[in-house]
DNA sequence: TCAAATCATTACTTTTATGTCAAGATTTGA
DNA sequence: TCAAATCTTGACATAAAAGTAATGATTTGA
């Protein structure tokens, strides 16, 4: 169960352009920068992202991106569901070994857990916004853990 | 985020496992049959839930694997941290971009979030052993739903 | 108008994860 | 003892993910 590449490094691009102010934008250059990664991989992301609507790019001198929409009305919950390749709605067509069809279709147990999962996970993600994510770790953390507080989950 | 093949299938061998009666053994071509996996890849499945002590294997004719603790006792938690190649633990190391260090070592609100997660996560899978996964999936999910109830998740 | 700066798009390369193969070791039973 | 059945192990091949490169399109401003 881990996040991939492409999760972890668009959503840090995003967190980038969060942290702008109004008006202001980034060329491909200063987010592969910023990010430690390079133009290509940050051009591909951003063509992710911009496709999915997050962020808006102009072209040509004085281009560049900036939020398509205010960092406190971007879930993380959205993001992540963009930049992964397969949701979790195909989990039984992932898995299906050497055969065309999972021999657990009937009845699986497996399924439920793993579905399960990936609903709270969704769920804990849904609860925190890109506005969140920019302020100190400490206070992320904060957040993270009155979530589950307020959960109950520990 | 998802769950890669090996953690899948490993786990999916392991309940082939569990459904035996006492004293019953399943043979690397019989577990690979019933998953739909090749023989080879379930020879290097086992082999690995053989090192990590879940099965017991036994060789020659007659031989086969069986669980090397009852069903149980055997938490997903565990099978998951052996399965997973790499663990939480090394979040930072793993997403250094074209750098030899995350650009975010200082401070990270993306790290508190993954490392939230991965607790959820583990604490959901410690809470579920491998026989409670072999009921009908129907008992699963109500399983699955009273841990979420008990927890207040939602 | 044209050159420079920038994003857009697709094809390609590299790396990593997955899956396979083959040779070896152990056990059983004839 | 020996052949058959089985697991063990490491090397190898394949597929998927990640990352790069190259070419094209748009915008700005001199």
């Amino acid at each position: 169960m881990k996040i991939s590449a492409q999760e972890e490094y668009g959503l840090r691009c995003l967190v980038q352009l969060a942290l702008l102010k109004e008006g202001e934008t980034l060329t491909l250059t200063q987010i592969a920068e910023r990010e430690g990664i390079s133009v290509a991989n940050a051009g591909k992301l951003m063509w992710l992202l911009s496709k999915a609507g997050f962020v808006k790019a102009t072209r040509g001198t004085k281009g560049g991106y900036c939020l398509a929409r205010p960092a406190s009305e971007i879930k993380l919950s959205e993001v992540i569901k963009v930049l992964e390749e397969k949701g979790i709605e195909n989990h039984c067509e992932n898995f299906t070994g050497v055969l065309d069809i999972c021999v657990h279709k009937e009845d699986c147990g497996i399924r439920s857990v793993i579905v399960g999962l990936h609903e709270i996970i969704r769920n804990v993600l849904s609860q925190i916004t890109l506005a969140e994510l920019i302020a100190p770790e400490k206070m992320v953390d904060q957040k993270f853990h009155q979530i589950q507080r307020i959960h109950r989950i520990f």
